[in-house]
Order: structure tokens, then sequence, then C-alpha cells
DNA sequence: TTGTAGGCGTTATCAA
DNA sequence: TTGATAACGCCTACAA
């Protein structure tokens, strides 16, 4: 209640309980070798003092910074642009508070810079485990971390790409068919994609599975690469819509890129979705208060972002982690698709 | 470069350097008391060693964590829904790593659980620094931290809020002032605002501001709180378009909202901006991909971030913060806004 | 059941 | 300029 002036240590809360300073450690921990009578008096000693355990010495003791590292691509415009980020460490600290760990967040503000802060956590001790996202093909990260097997780290990322590290994997291929097939179902048979950088892991994984099933449905497809921001894909938008025979039906990587692209065809006088539908890959409240509601693949981000903690959690417990899958995509119909039009 | 099995010391460093532990850690932290020949030779010996220091070691030594904290309320919906907070991390993250600080990230899951967070922090010792966010009258947080001036804590929050505090504000009356002008000088005279929770800090501030405003302009004024959802957005849209004699212009205040607003009109056949013009509070991304473009109150809110890292630097620093200003709203125009409907 | 003592890896003090 | 040595605060054998 009242203002320490002076930090309270465990000798502290010895002294004024009459025991020492082991016994007090023993009854914080719930361990045994002490009687409960003093375990009782050492916790109520301890509540009334305010005692917590100093971090940093506990750290050193114990060698467990109850902290998991995530690093984040410094790009403030794309980072706030997608609602991805911050719904996932929603997921993540919801589930990593119930255990009393943190998430110690770093930027990295070049390419690569990420993987120094990496070595730097591993060999600073900083971190308890981390977790890897946006990996590219042949990501330097990947055999980083299979140097350096005794850094619990968890992939978030399709299987393919994680050389057997413990991985969160999602079925992309499979989101893939689920879209491709309900716009062939409403008769669509010319439809392109505006995707995000073509380096990135999973935009990869999504080309691959475009290219193959459209062709085995016989569709016309294009792809078109941006950098995930609304003006891109505003851009992508018009040059695909340009052209003569333009597809019928777009499906952008994430939910600016829809509403940007949705927007424009707006300005180019395309009517969305009699002339033209529009999917959006990840779903968010955007899809929603767009006008006309966008259809979208939706999932669960902040559950990927609990899942990923446990598997973390499993990981610096010593368990072994596979690979496990998130939850499944689901297609959240709204507006912006139809039947394609005619001719 | 290779995976080290056994964690490298400063005693191996010494020890294949041919120095004392002492030696070395003079020799890595840049003091005196060092021969540079010896330095050299240190400093060599442990880049190849790829020693670093022991965070936790480190910490306990010099009662320095090196992080910053941060405490997001947990609601996965609001979270996402607003880019302000993702930005304001980048900024922060970019600021504090060019220190070696790093942010470290817990989510209070329930209204008050943020305290017991707070005192967490003060007493493990967790965080050299924290950041106060999202202020409500009367606020606890506030109370809690003036019994604890040992912990450097900066409120980013209007300055009436933050009784004495080290404080970076915003012009947030200010920005109301520009926008009910610009508005009027449209010639509108019957406005509307929908605005966050009625407890939050800023709704209040601007709440008054708007009240006074518009009083002197002489121009209706009608406000309603919410949630700050999308869904809330539209509703309110829709009860103040319901009824006869209704506004001619909607500030909103945040775009998520303005969005749905501007969808909502649609499915009511308001013409935007003809008949109703339109304006969010923030500016983002959505505010610039929507159709028509929302005309918004535009801040640097990346450079809030690395304003208020810095000025936390400071006050870790031992240096004093008063108060300190943000960079100024700017009004943004887009389509969204245009002159008040005759009658 | 309890207390003593050593270790975790740094930093910092103080003789040499 | 150096090299022991004592903090820093906690945990945990080990001994009493």
């Amino acid at each position: 209640m009242a203002a320490h002036k002076t930090k309270v240590t465990i000798f502290d809360v010895a002294k004024a309980s009459g025991v020492s300073s082991s016994a007090v450690s023993y009854a914080l921990n719930g361990k045994p070798g002490v009687s409960d009578a003093t375990r009782a008096k050492v916790l109520k000693v301890a509540r009334e003092l305010g005692w917590k355990p100093n971090g940093a010495a506990q750290a050193l003791a114990q060698s467990k910074t109850r902290r998991i590292g995530l690093v984040l691509g410094y790009d403030p415009q794309l980072l706030a642009v997608e609602p991805y980020m911050m719904s996932l460490i929603s997921g993540l600290g919801a589930e990593l508070e119930k255990q009393d760990y943190s998430l110690l967040v770093r930027l990295s503000m070049d390419g690569d810079e990420e993987e120094g802060i990496i070595q730097d956590w591993i060999a600073t001790g900083n971190v308890d485990a981390l977790l890897l996202l946006n990996l590219e093909i042949g990501d330097p990260r990947i055999d980083l971390m299979k140097h350096n097997p005794q850094m619990p780290t968890l992939a978030l990322a399709d299987a393919s790409l994680t050389a057997g590290l413990p991985t969160l994997t999602s079925d992309d291929a499979g989101a893939v068919g689920i879209a491709v097939q309900y716009l062939y179902d409403l008769g669509h048979r010319r439809i392109a994609r505006v995707a995000g950088p073509e380096e990135l892991g999973h935009s990869y994984i999504r080309d691959a599975a475009f290219s193959q099933i459209t062709t085995e449905l016989g569709m016309r497809y294009r792809c078109l690469h941006t950098d995930y921001t609304p003006e891109a894909g505003a851009d992508a938008t018009k040059r695909l819509l340009s052209v003569s025979s333009a597809p019928t039906a777009i499906i952008y990587d994430n939910d600016v890129m829809a509403l940007a692209g949705e927007s424009q065809a707006a300005v180019l006088g395309v009517k969305v979705p009699d002339e033209l539908s529009i999917m959006s890959w990840d779903d968010s409240f955007m899809c929603e208060a767009a006008h006309p509601g966008i259809t979208a693949l939706h999932r669960d981000i902040v559950g990927s972002g609990r899942m990923a903690a446990q598997l973390m959690l499993k990981l610096i417990n010593g368990e072994e982690v596979g690979v496990e899958e998130e939850s499944p995509y689901a297609l959240k119909e709204r507006e912006s698709t139809a039947p394609a039009p005619k001719g």
C-alpha cells in the first residue's frame, strides 16, 4: 500500500518472520521443506511487506526469464495496416499471461537485422523462447536456430519452410482450394490474385496452390505481387481491370488491399459484385465495415496466437513439439461476391 | 558462428585473453582503467568467442533491465481494430532499438488488472520505466505512480488528467476547434459526433471541447458514445440519421467507425458527401482506401511513439520531464466532406 | 524442519 | 594498470 523507499528483499521477509531466507524461498515457491505454520506466516509477512522476487536475481539463479521473444519487422505502415500482428499479439499475450510470462518485443529496422537480435537473445539469455514469423524461402533464421537448438523456437509458417523446427502451420493450400472452388462454382473462369511480396514463404505456398488448382479447373489465372499496401492494391486492381477480357473475380492477399481494390473498382465504374467479385484472404472488421461487405477467408488469428504461446511454453518445458496445425480457414460470404457476369 | 554448447562467460574471455575478469569488464564497457593494448585484445577475444553479457546478471548488478513496460488492455477486437496501438509500438520500438532497449509487453485481461501488473513491475524491477495509456478520469494508476516515484513513468494523455506526472500530451481541444471550424465554414450547422467510451480521458476532453465550440458557433451538436467497434459506429450512424433534421455532418472518434458509418450511409441511401459529410478523428490507410476517401484529423502516431520513448529514456537517465506536446493534428481533406446541403 | 553456504554472471571497490 | 573480492538477490544443496 504505502510506498517502499527501499526494496524489500527475501532477507527482510526472513527477518520479519523470524526464519531464514531459505525457509522463505521454500515457502513462497510452494516447495516442501518447511512447516505449514511457518509457510503461512512467511506468506503473510511477504504479503504485508509487498515482497516479490527480484526478476533479475530470479532469472540469474534459475536461468529462466519468463519472457518470450518476438521480433517485428519495422515498417510502421505495413505493421499498422494489418490487424494480423496485433491480433496475434493479443492471443500470445493472453495465453502467456496465464503462466506469468511476458512478451519481449524488438523491432528489426532493416531486413536481416533480425538475425542479430536473435543472436543477441541467444547470447544474453534474455528470452526463454522465441517465435519466428514471416519466413522467407531459405530464410537464414532457420539455419541459425538449427545451430542453436538450446533456444526453444517455434516457427509460425508452412511446415515446408521450417526444416523440421517445431512449427505451427496453416493449411494455406487448402484455403486456396476453398476460395477457387467457390468462385468456380459461381461461374467465374477468369480470376486474378493480388498477392503479397514474392519472397515471403506464404506467398510462395499460395502461388503454387493457385497455379495448380486453376490449371486443374481450366481457369485463367493471373497474379500480381505487391507490397501489401493499399496503394499497391488499388494500383494492381487498376491494371487488372484495364485489359480486355479482364478477370471477373479478384482475390487479395490481405483485407487492406481488398478494401482499396473495392474502392478502385468504384472509381473505375466497375460494379461490385455484379461486374466484379472481390475476395479477401484474411478477414477482419474492414471486410465487415466495407460496402459492400467483402467475402473473406476467415481464420482465428487470436486463437493461433494462443496456440503458439502454448507450444512455446511446452518447448520451454522440455516437451517435444513437431508440426501442429492452426484451426482451418473458413469462407465468410458477404456481398462482394456473386455469380460471374455473362459473356 | 559455430554453436556454443556452453555459455561463454566473462571468465572465459578473461582466461582466453590472459587477464582478469574485471579487466574484461572495463574493456568491454569502455571504462578507463585498462590499457589500450589489453582493451583491444579483450575486445577481439570477446568477439571471437561470441561473448555478450548475460542479461540477468547485468540487470542484477546494475539494477537496470534496459526494458520498458507497456500494458495493453485485452480486447483483441478493439486492439486489432485500430492501427493506433501498432503504430505507437512501431515508434516506441524504433527509438528504443537505438539505445538497445526493448519493450516488455503484457496484457491486462480485465480492466483493473493493469494495476496489478504495474505493481508487479515495481516490486520485481522487471522494467526500467513504463508508459501509461488510455487514462480515465480519476484513473487509479495515477495515484499508484504518485506513490512510487522511483519508477520512471510517462503518461500519454491530456495533461489535465495526469496530476503533474511526466506527460506527453496532445492538443485534442485544438483539434476539435480545427474540425468544427472546418465544417462550420462549409456551412454545416447541425453536426454530430460518434465518440469512444465516455470514461476514457480523451473522450472527456473532446466532449467538453465540442460542447463549448459548437455552442460558441451556435451549432446544433449531438454526441453518441460507443465502444469504438465498427458495429457500434454503424449503429450510431443509423440512429443519428433516422431522426428528422438529422445532422449534415458526422465526426467519428476513430477511423473504423468512420468507415462503418460511411458504409451505413450507403445502405441507407444517404449520399456522401452530398447529403452527409463524414470525418474521422484518427487518420489511417482506411480513410485513404475508403470510397469516397474520408477526411480526417491526421497525426503522426509513430512520431508520438518515438517521442514517448525518448522521454522515458530521459526519465531513466534521471532528467526532469514535465509536459511535452505531441506534433499537432492536421486536417487531411478527402472526398467525404463537402458544403452542407441546402435546407 | 531449519539454517548455512555456495553459485548464477556482472559490475564495482580497493589493494597491490 | 591490474587482479582479487565483495556486492546484487535469489535458489538450492547440504549440514545441523
